[in-house]
DNA sequence: TGAATTTATTATATATATAAAATATCTCAG
DNA sequence: CTGAGATATTTTATATATATAATAAATTCA
């Protein structure tokens, strides 16, 4: 999302009386300790990429999303498809699109056949730029997961999927 | 950690051309797909306990955060203590405990021995409230992760520790 | 047509978030 | 004991972020 600023440790006092196995408490359990380390993790990564972008271009962490979303698409994109790509609110994009249509990155333009609509373009400025960050956005995390082997990464990316999809289905 | 606010998606371009396995160029477009996965697993869930708490309860996520650090420690902590533990600026813990002080579920005690300290307790009632939070947070978690074996979620917090551990060296 | 409804966007209020500067206090060499 | 440097917290400025209300445009349908 847009401005992936977080508070992230939700420590909670585990206690570790129960001693059956398998059973719902014990579930319960390693369900908690599992999104703690699971945030624990992100947030790590995401401080870490979020220093290294302030710190080497002009552009913020959910202004980087916002440019890699355009220009996944390739083509120009509303702004509640990009709320919703991005999962965040409405008013969150407004504020992003209207910083980095001041630096000229991206430019709206009003829909012709639906007046409401505006779509979000990026300029030949933006495009440009945002190639330039997202090849060292890779290198940084290639970096940051060098310890990590193929199959690790294969593995960890099937999990991820499963939760994701556990959730979703909750 | 205090507010998991964030543009989550990180959806980059992802090039396909390159057909050469196990080289550094796959490893690192493996890395960015691992990464987007569990920024993108990160985010749905934290979203999900985001709105829970705030329809159930009257904190925010940020709020509880500290909440459940501070239950964790049994003991007060300095701000700089939940600063470093939650992985957030000064700045930001002061504004959470500003308000979490503000509905008397904390309250700040200047240290005796160093005068710059200041020590924040659970006050009975804050204490009181989060045991009620946490076990909600708990069934949530164990809802939402209810797809997930005791095996997978054991494969997974392994992988997410090995994960935490590249980041932490690189 | 034109009022009710739907959809898209913006406005508003509040709460996070960071970085950097300011403030207060402490430690310790000299 | 006195001031330089280190440490802890708050303040400040700016950027995200959410939820909700308000606005605006388009669509539906009596």
């Amino acid at each position: 999302m847009i401005a992936a600023t977080c508070f992230s440790a939700h420590l909670i006092t585990m206690k570790t009386k129960e001693k059956s196995k398998g059973s719902a408490a014990e579930h319960s359990k390693e369900s908690l300790r599992t999104w703690l380390r699971l945030l624990s993790c992100e947030t790590v990564i995401e401080q870490q990429l979020r220093t290294l972008l302030r710190q080497n271009f002009t552009v913020t962490l959910p202004q980087f999303d916002v440019l890699s979303e355009l220009e996944r698409a390739g083509e120009p994109l509303t702004m509640s498809q990009l709320s919703t790509e991005l999962m965040v609110s409405n008013g969150n994009v407004t504020g992003v699109i209207d910083r980095l249509e001041k630096i000229a990155f991206v430019k709206r333009v009003r829909a012709e056949r639906d007046r409401r609509v505006q779509y979000i373009e990026l300029t030949t400025t933006g495009r440009k730029e945002f190639g330039q960050m997202a090849i060292e956005h890779e290198r940084w995390l290639a970096d940051l997961m060098s310890d990590l082997s193929m199959t690790d990464m294969a593995q960890l990316q099937h999990l991820l999927l499963k939760t994701r999809q556990s959730v979703g289905t909750g």
